[in-house]
DNA sequence: TATGAATGAGATTTCATTCAT
DNA sequence: GATGAATGAAATCTCATTCAT
């Protein structure tokens, strides 16, 4: 499959169709002929190349969190720090979950209906959770944040940004100000840091 | 339908069925039928109380934000300084979450394939949210975290807490650790309270 | 069954109820819950009187035929002359029509589905049809219309004039000119009149 | 779909495998699934073709309407005298009837169930009145039948055609005489004939 | 590689009809 | 005589998926 050009170009053409249809209309929505339509392509030709829609957005998805979890493993690699890394991780969260909304869409719904691939899910997620959960470990070696149970407040700072996010970029269609990237960031990173940078628990 | 207590017995029966189902399919795999059956009636008598599935789901979700509203607003009104209520807030919510997880994966599953349904749901969800805008310009008055959004802040903290009791609550079958209410709430509040109450910024 | 009063007013509010809505939405989509509504009664009570929607109608169905017979024959018994006895029978026939809609819809729309019924129309009809072949005959014997086969003509005739009330009596929602009593009677005379008191053949 | 041989001969199976059932069952009794059945073909094909039972319907009856009003039409453009051109389209007519006997019970009874198929239905049948009219107005200008309503009239002598046509030839199960094609149009070109061209009216 | 045609498996929904009181 | 509650049986319709070319 997909050996020759023409191959390659219809396996893309199935891929970016998805990608328009999930946005659209959702995953649960999307039905494999509308996949196939916005490809130009007819149903039975999918078949060849995934074994349906299910299939089509795995590929999607590992390909979407491979590639977030190399962004945002960037900053804290390039020495800056801390606080100016979550900056920075924070912000192009931000930005590759607008680049990305169909595969964030689609996991979502697919998850809700599919144990197998929630269960799959839940383990990226868990991998993506412990960077979280290492940072604070970090913080709290340097003093701070005492008390907190790392994996746990990780688990609640994730459903943050991740809900935020999807909030913010999917289907708000009756928002009554405008959102900048500028204003998404620095408010998630003023929440974010202050939860994690204190040394006086609350009483 | 449901004047006699046969009847009104009956009207229960498809909600505590509805319920389980809920909780064990999700409310996207649930059948009609399935309802009927955990219910002990049949299908046709579902459609002389409700107008189907959506409906009978409308009703409970009407319910479970009616109460879930009147539980959090209560802390607030009791005289207890801001930081304490916000700990039996997060407590109460946390708790009415457990008991309605049906209500709850209901309602997100919905709102994923309805639109008007998603509509109503964002609506309540504003109100709730709003609550959340007050507290935090309070928090301002008292010169607590300048230059926050409120509506934007608290849109984050509202989809952390959400996503949190989601996440522990509903299918996390594999849990290394076992996750108390104790530490649950505890955790929510330190990240809440921190996040929220400093007066320098992140620079 | 209806031996009391009671009893004789349920039976008669069923009948009326039944006639309102078959006036309304037609036999076929009437359904029996409907005709009780419209009774203010119980459709579990209309097993009691009835054997169902179609035993309803029969019953309607046989008191209205033969009170057209009755009305139709009278003016022949009363002495006019054939030409003007067939007006009169003919105003008498279309005001029967007009106070009767709701029967005659629901025999001809209840002839359409089920065999049983239309049979027993059929008969009727064959009846009234020989009334209107009697006539025809009376005429051959007065030298009018030579070879023209009785019955076959009289089944032409009655068709005219019961398609004819129907259309412009049921449903007939965008007449762009009213039709009044007067002129439908005289129009439907002059061509059964002259439809029959002929004396050469069309060649 | 029907871009293939292959998808025309189904679309072709459907039409006469419901032309079969409409006129063995009645287009309200006919199911989807034996039309289906009668075409050897599979329900959920059939709605790859049609939206379902009334759209295949109302294509039958939008090409028998046509072909019969051209039909009709053809005495009266050759030349024929009118009496003859009557007599001959009534002959057209009659046949045409027995040949698409299913096309007509199913128009007669959807038009029962259906407003918006019944006004569809109307439409088509005032035109075709309107043919009539137009024919009784040349005979008043010959001077026959004075003060005759030309549309009203046409609209009598338009059901008794078509109420003709359908009682003889749908369900006349027991038909104590044969009528043969000849007597049947010899009777009602005799009727209507004499319905117009007379210079006398009643009196 | 590609497609039009075809199907099977279900789920929803509607109603006449019966039951229990 | 009367009713609210309950059910069984069917028909429609939708899709993912496969077949034949």
């Amino acid at each position: 499959m997909a050996r020759t050009a023409r191959g390659r170009a219809t396996r893309e053409a199935f891929r970016e169709g998805a990608r328009r249809v999930f946005t659209r209309d959702g995953y649960l929505n999307a039905r494999l002929t509308d996949i196939a339509a916005e490809a130009n392509r007819s149903p039975a030709l999918l078949y060849q190349h995934y074994d349906g829609k299910e299939a089509l957005l795995a590929e999607l998805a590992e390909d979407f969190s491979e590639q977030l979890q190399a962004k945002i493993a960037e900053p804290y690699r390039s020495g800056l720090d801390p606080i100016a890394a979550l900056r920075e991780a924070i912000r192009l969260f931000w930005l590759h979950y607008r680049e990305h909304l169909a595969e964030i869409i689609g996991i979502t719904q697919a998850a809700m209906i599919d144990p197998a691939f929630a269960a799959r899910w839940r383990e990226i997620h868990r991998s993506a959770t412990e960077l979280i959960a290492t940072g604070i470990r970090s913080a709290q070696a340097a003093g701070y944040c005492p008390d907190l149970h790392p994996e746990i407040a990780a688990s609640a700072l994730a459903a943050m940004i991740e809900q935020f996010c999807l909030t913010w970029q999917y289907q708000n269609d009756s928002p009554e100000f405008e959102l900048t990237d500028e204003t998404a960031v620095e408010t998630l990173w003023q929440l974010w840091g202050h939860a994690v940078y204190w040394t006086d628990p609350l009483q």
